[in-house]
DNA sequence: CTCGATGTGTAACTTTCAGCACAGAGCTGT
DNA sequence: ACAGCTCTGTGCTGAAAGTTACACATCGAG
């Protein structure tokens, strides 16, 4: 399959600045890579085979997270377009399996590259690799930022910033999920979320339907994120 | 000051491995470094100044932790020597200040690059790319790993596994230190670290002196860091 | 020895979070 | 309309963790 011309088009059309940044690079880079389609809701990271490529993603999001015994859940991080995969670096690198899961949050279309591939990359491209660090590099803020959170945060406070970002991407359009969903963003339970929300909506931040969330007052919730 | 025969002959001479990772590279790189010599206790980063160098650390070690409003602490991982400063390529390649703070828990000894020369380096040396690469992704695996304990296990347990590995490292011997410091790594408090130890000293798992703790038995230890 | 600094022990209490259990609401397919 | 599903609300219970407030122990310096 040679989908190249595709693949460049995209590029420029789609993410500018990162076509701007990889500058001539991303020719070389796209010249030998394969385009691939993931569908929706596919586990990416369970079986190791997937590990021996490296992925960078053009559409869709991809959700990482970690899971407990108890069988709930924590998100770690969100890969979106234009970025690339985290964790198949870890697994190019390391030769470790990564030490989370990944699941594609809706269909994917990426570009993949063999290892040896990815390697040529590198060596080539000065603009690839910088490209590279700076992702891995503000990846991990965002990571030790979580642990912050986690650790010293309370759960409401940690819900109202969460709230406030989704409002924020959604234009203050209502959220259409679950308290479910957003439990498994937090790695607590189903019920805290409802509880906390409910205790929201009292303070008219919000308005609770079944599947949807509607943003009353920004000051409101912010007050929560801020004390 | 011309450091460089000491430089190579202490890098050969301690970390026979790293060495042989960056092969020739690391003569190019040692070329225009300037050795840096730090007290114990500085805090790296509170000023910024120093991030506008590259940082390679070669004796000592680094604590690198975020603390709370309410003067907690947690520790986020240590540099040790051999490793680089993930912070330092963090602030050199995103213009960010680093969202931690970083003390030295000895007296360090480490050599430092230029934004220029550090840039170079990457550009000249394959082997010492690939070393950035995976020294970042590997430092990204431990801090997901943290997330997922602060979020899921619970204090007694990790802080059964933080004694397991300080045991470890000290090859059984009577560790020095003092609860407050422990409280730090995890961040708790001293009262609930007291708490917990005295727990696993009624378990005969160790015995409590004033700043000190004995190991009486691994396998008791070991039964909590499991369940 | 005395004093102050540092480290430890611990009791009482509060807050936060989780887990269980179950009721009921709203949607969907037949 | 009915059954079955997903989603939400909520009360109760208890465990885990943090807070406050002291008492006391140990050590080193003077």
């Amino acid at each position: 399959m040679n989908a190249r011309p595709d693949l460049e088009q995209l590029l420029h059309q789609q993410y500018p600045e990162t076509a701007d940044l990889l500058g001539a690079a991303s020719r070389s880079i796209l010249a030998c890579a394969r385009q691939s389609r993931i569908p929706a809701g596919t586990r990416l990271f369970r079986e190791t085979e997937r590990c021996r490529h490296f992925m960078w993603l053009l559409e869709g999001t991809v959700r990482v997270f970690k899971h407990s015994a108890g069988g709930r859940e924590i998100t770690l991080y969100r890969v979106a377009p234009g970025d690339l995969c985290v964790l198949s670096l870890q697994c190019l690198l390391c030769d470790e399996g990564f030490p989370a899961e990944a699941v594609a949050e809706s269909e994917l279309v990426g570009v993949t590259l063999t290892r040896p591939d990815f390697d040529r990359a590198i060596d080539d491209s000065p603009e690839f690799r910088r490209y590279l660090l700076q992702v891995l590099s503000r990846r991990m803020s965002e990571v030790v930022q979580l642990v912050s959170e986690v650790t010293f945060q309370r759960l409401d406070l940690r819900l109202a910033c969460l709230l406030g970002q989704l409002f924020e991407r959604a234009g203050g359009e209502p959220l259409r999920t679950t308290h479910a969903r957003l439990a498994r963003e937090l790695g607590t339970t189903r019920e805290m979320v409802s509880r906390i929300l409910k205790e929201f909506e009292h303070q008219q931040c919000i308005e609770l339907r079944r599947g949807e969330i509607c943003l009353v007052s920004r000051e409101g919730l912010n007050w929560f994120s801020r004390s």
